[in-house]
DNA sequence: TTTTGTGAAATGATTCACAGCC
DNA sequence: GGCTGTGAATCATTTCACAAAA
């Protein structure tokens, strides 16, 4: 027995997107930018996918979730095309975000310029090492995490991003969310616990080389058991 | 009409695990690392569900893909399931990996320490500038990108590491290829193409903003139509 | 009694294939 | 004639729920 959400649909709701599509949308926005940047006005959902790297169908089905924006017969139009992908991302505005831990990748991530051209834009970098604080990264002066609180209020970020050691990452990913903070990156290779209502997603290098030494050593195997293609 | 593989089961064959199961191997075996180092000897489904993040029923349906390495009444051994895991995951001997790029994000990269401790070693470090070629960055001094055949070959690396701008990324890639690699893992914000046998991963931080901006934006439309919860 | 391992059911995602529109 | 939008079919993944083992 559940408690009675206002109706337990199985249909889906004009605003809900898969999870699946979400995750494409951004690599959807790319290609587009390529292509309006290459001189293109239409493009056929063929010629995207292309450029995408899925298949046509997938990415039809894909836009059809955020509304009907296609011509039968012609394609998309690119600029419109950018507008609603955007607008469904939630890029009509520019998300104000800060960064936790300036270590080696902290500031490689810092100083990363796709921030800006992306809808993001950094407004806070903290650590704890006395040692970095008050040093200059890019357009931010390194604070004190103590500040953390004043910046993201001010600033009404809700985006985060940790780049600490793992030890240091739930203590961090609590005080992020102390002050406000909805929806966390996590580069840090630790588990992270939140309340309801936060989203988190997390990057990990060793995870995805472990994936990669997953598949090389199949294909050793495969190529030692005789499989020839 | 399709070439004939060596048969077209639909049963899933002894050694093929899953791609959303063969994704979270990683996962597992860093949870099954801190519980021994917490000096847990063995563990439940439910206990190391939790440490990693996911339902137990889904843990074990993971591990089954593995084998039969638990004991009803009593859980999971931690060391032999560590063991059991890392074979899985190839982790049986250490992967030599190239990285090309050696700008901020390729220092900080080729800089963290996790890469050792996770069954990788760093065995060549690359770039065409001439003034970063010749730079010391850990163990290594960044060689440039001519050499590639050579390292890759003397030391049978195969798996490489694009930390490169996106407009380099493809050729870059095609490099790697014609020197062997076949497992890449892609931090330019670029779509590869590869051959048929080399698989890609890919890794970009704005479309990690941009998924959590969808959610942010969703979120914040939520809180205005007035849904309480 | 406790906890695994796993068929079967349920859910989610992708692909097919074509009606409908330009 | 060409291309989108989308039900229906297929395929993949997750969850359920319980028999079997220790």
């Amino acid at each position: 027995m559940r408690a009675a959400l206002s109706e337990r649909s199985g249909r889906r709701r004009r605003s809900d997107v898969p999870e699946a599509t979400v995750a494409r949308l951004p690599v959807y926005l790319r290609a587009l930018h390529v292509l309006a940047d290459g001189g293109s006005s239409t493009v056929s959902s063929e010629a995207l996918a292309a450029a995408a790297g899925v298949g046509s169908a997938k990415l039809r089905k894909d836009l059809s979730y955020l509304g009907s924006y296609g011509t039968r017969g012609v394609g998309y139009d690119v600029a419109e095309l950018v507008l609603h992908v955007s607008a469904a991302l939630g890029l009509g505005r520019r998300w104000p975000v800060v960064l936790v831990g300036v270590g080696n990748l902290g500031h490689a991530l810092a100083g990363y310029g796709g921030f800006d051209e992306r809808g993001f834009c950094v407004v806070g970098l903290f650590d704890v090492d006395p040692a970095r604080v008050g040093e200059r990264v890019g357009e931010q002066v390194v604070r004190h995490l103590d500040e953390l609180d004043d910046v993201v209020h001010s600033a009404r970020a809700s985006i985060g991003v940790i780049t600490t050691p793992a030890s240091a990452a739930q203590d961090v990913c609590d005080r992020l969310v102390a002050a406000g903070i909805t929806s966390v990156l996590n580069f840090a290779p630790a588990l992270l616990q939140v309340p309801a209502g936060v989203d988190v997603r997390k990057v990990d290098l060793s995870n995805e080389l472990q994936i990669l030494s997953f598949h090389e050593h199949r294909k050793a195997a495969r190529a030692l058991t005789g499989v020839p293609a």
